[in-house]
DNA sequence: ACAAAAGTGTTGTAATTACACCCATGT
DNA sequence: ACATGGGTGTAATTACAACACTTTTGT
């Protein structure tokens, strides 16, 4: 409990944030090029230092606004991970809480952003390409995201205010990378009480069918889930084993 | 990203545990009696600073160690979220990872802690006399863990090396708070492939058949999921809604 | 008419629930 | 014998996967 020097070693604060959307058909993650060393001219996550009377949570909302253009309160941000090993930063003593933040397809090719360069690039690409340990952070926002969708309605997310059921079972294939049923996706969704909410208006796209179109539901948990045929979730755990 | 002066205020880091366990039929968590102002004499989570060059994650593992003189790589550790609003730690800016800890029910009544006393407490009576922000980390830890017993192989991490189903039951009984169909339960564990490893033995308590025992299996998770009737999953958010 | 996407019906199977019932031990 | 907890059997119900099939639009 006493205070010894080494004990309390200060350290500065980042929120990161993987801000992912559905464009194109894949899945995009928001990058930003890096303007100064280290890393400089490769591609990161955005993200910024945590202000002396700002709560974290509040530092990630503010650089997701900042990044979107958007209202960072409208969409989609959480907790994800602290990410804290030493020498992860060049700089010094470095420590970043990672968020994952959804975005639906947005408009406009990111405006008002503070670095050098900022563009969505498909996740695909752009693992094991990006600065500091920024790689692992990706990979492990992506495994929440993936795992939220069984469980929770967060795939709400990714979709505009009014959506079909079309767009919202490419939001799963996506994500999942994997296809789904739409007869059985259909059912699903529209049988799980305050998931969707049918709005009076129909969807016509350049072919086939009209879509009915929904809003998201007050719903914010699945139950039962909707599940994966392949099942790999697995608990974050910080034992050192 | 330009750095401009307050953009990087330096603050001290914590890392703070929920140890929980399983003693006389309650769940119980570990706490110390705080030594010093503020909050002296009140009782807290234990915990402390992240070292210069340390992990937090380390810094989880040996405050681990330290509090339960166990090794803390035997025993489950999960990071669960962060707690960084300003004004939580009277003593100036101090940001704190919550850690999520299981130990089996140790005979030991905690040798070795470094805080003025430290016991086990119901955590029925813990909740809401705690010193700091720690009842909203307890309950924020007893949330994941209520949920990682569904999804995840975690409740075996609350048993000793061989246990009985009873027991095992029983762990589920008490985090959840609520009876578990001892019938159902038995198939359910015995059947998910990985769960459980029958061991040659049975242990005979003071009355009743007597029960195999059995150590953790390879698995960490749980398909399909071992669910509670009553569900309330709540992905945590850190929207600022 | 045809292609394409939306949406409904049906059927076999897996998993859960809610029980009744038997087993092995100490007193 | 009987109480107590361990463990098995079984039927009704629910959810799901894998289909075939119909509907509504644009070309």
């Amino acid at each position: 409990m006493t205070a010894r020097p080494r004990d309390h070693a200060t350290l500065r604060l980042t929120a990161d944030l993987a801000i992912l959307t559905v464009r194109d058909g894949q899945l995009q993650v928001l990058l930003v090029q890096r303007g100064n060393e280290p890393y400089r001219g490769r591609w990161a996550l955005p993200g910024g230092f945590v202000r002396e009377d700002e709560d974290p949570d509040a530092a990630a909302a503010r650089e997701l606004a900042e990044e979107t253009g958007l209202d960072g309160t409208a969409l989609h941000l959480e907790q994800v991970a602290v990410f804290g090993t030493p020498g992860r930063d060049p700089r010094g003593r470095v420590v970043t809480v990672a968020y994952l933040a959804i975005a639906p397809d947005l408009p406009l090719p990111v405006a008002g952003s503070d670095a050098s360069g900022a563009c969505w690039q498909p996740v695909d690409q752009a693992l094991g390409t990006l600065a500091f340990d920024h790689n692992d952070i990706l990979r492990t926002c992506l495994e929440r995201a993936r795992q939220a969708l069984e469980y929770t309605t967060l795939a709400t997310a990714f979709c505009a205010d009014a959506f079909t059921i079309g767009e919202l079972r490419t939001v799963y294939e996506v994500v999942w990378g994997m296809p789904v049923d739409t007869r059985n996706f259909h059912r699903k969704v529209t049988k799980t009480a305050g998931f969707l909410v049918p709005l009076d208006a129909k969807r016509t796209s350049e072919v086939g069918r009209p879509a009915a179109l929904y809003r998201r539901g007050p719903a914010t948990t699945l139950y039962p889930p909707m599940l994966r045929s392949t099942v790999d979730y697995d608990e974050p755990s910080a034992s050192s084993t």
